[in-house]
DNA sequence: GTCTATATGCGGATAGAC
DNA sequence: GTCTATCCGCATATAGAC
């Protein structure tokens, strides 16, 4: 069963980026725990950056095509009139987390490398992550003004933000959040499905917060 | 109008770190751009980690006291009987947005790095974040444990981590998400009680969204 | 495609003069 | 407290033999 060069190089490279971050790892940890000469990897990807590149796309083609496909489904079965909040951020949400389960155990270092990324503050890397996303930005957004009109655009925007961000903490923290229960069977459902709800209730929002700025203590400050 | 070689490196870092990240910026890069020797950073903190620690415990500290106090006023004004969640969320979540308008520039750097740190994956960092943490993460877990009687601990535990989140990535952002509004004056308050909006809504939690890990795909799939 | 050897530079930290 | 000079290691990347 003889696996190809870039293939481990990739799969150790997923790995060690996801629980050491990509600049605390170098070159060399990779190429080592891989079995695999230094050389190799400047020979087959070029640069460490274009290794990390080759990384994400791997995983997040797949994720992003099911998330489209998925809202391309929901758009055509409701007319694009009745969908449902619900609905939207499934589709949203669900394919990271269900590719996961079926890559195993390489999927979860994954989804921890995509949190951490989704945080990243490297512009070049922000900018590899952009490119995977912009489309499922644009179109989920597009989405979600249809579902929430009420809402203003910044504030569709804001609420995005804290969406990803929920979404980023969830994937980083799948393998300690589903580690520490005490059924092992059905944690990482449960985390998606608490992480849909959570967000259901937060891009619905409740109204009983106030809105004005001096009334941002009361509750608080007697 | 001198000022102290000590406080000009924390700000320095500050700015640095936030703006690059912990690893990515070398002592080199803040004692040329603080204008003050090399030799400086380890003489006054001794390592570069040590630096960090200082940047964070000058910030953290006042931050969560602020918590903490709310969070005694909260108790004491309701007998710990009829406290919101509502009212526990913006003890968390306002004191480090308003002690950012309080220091101003430098506040809007801090909150940056603060909410890269919540997502740090280096075990040190991640440790001394904790250190600064653990009191008010212990403190609230309890509130929202009363406030939220229904909800098992464990769920409890998954909600906090998407609050955090979800917090973080306003943090991370609030600089950009900020300056993509047209008003000027009124966007920090704005991004804070849209924040909160979204977590009452998220910590409530819609129980119509599913709970059976079959039912998932509800309204997703044809 | 795979290897060794190396070019080249930056990193944190320190010794010791002033 | 502040400076210069330096130690020493590790980083990415490449040249060139096999």
């Amino acid at each position: 069963m003889k696996v190809d060069t870039k293939t481990i190089i990739l799969d150790t490279a997923e790995r060690l980026f996801a629980d050491s971050g990509f600049i605390a790892t170098s070159l060399r940890d990779i190429t080592s725990k891989a079995n695999v000469n230094l050389a190799a990897v400047n020979y087959h990807f070029g640069t460490k950056e274009a290794l990390l590149a080759a990384v994400m796309e791997r995983r997040f083609r797949p994720i992003n095509d099911a998330r489209l496909q998925l809202l391309d489904e929901l758009e055509a079965s409701t007319n694009n009139k009745t969908i449902t909040l619900e609905g939207l951020l499934k589709a949203f949400l669900i394919p990271p987390f269900h590719q996961q389960r079926e890559w195993g155990e390489p999927g979860k270092k994954f989804l921890k490398l995509a949190g951490h990324i989704h945080g990243e503050n490297n512009e070049e890397i922000r900018l590899l992550l952009l490119k995977q996303f912009v489309t499922v930005l644009e179109r989920f957004t597009k989405a979600f003004h249809h579902v929430l009109p009420h809402l203003e655009p910044s504030e569709i925007n804001r609420r995005m933000a804290f969406l990803i961000g929920a979404m980023a903490f969830a994937m980083m923290n799948a393998e300690q959040i589903t580690a520490s229960d005490s059924k092992d069977s059905q944690q990482p459902e449960q985390l998606l499905t608490s992480l849909i709800k959570f967000c259901v209730g937060g891009m619905t929002g409740s109204d009983s917060a106030p809105t004005s700025s001096s009334a941002v203590l009361n509750g608080v400050h007697k």
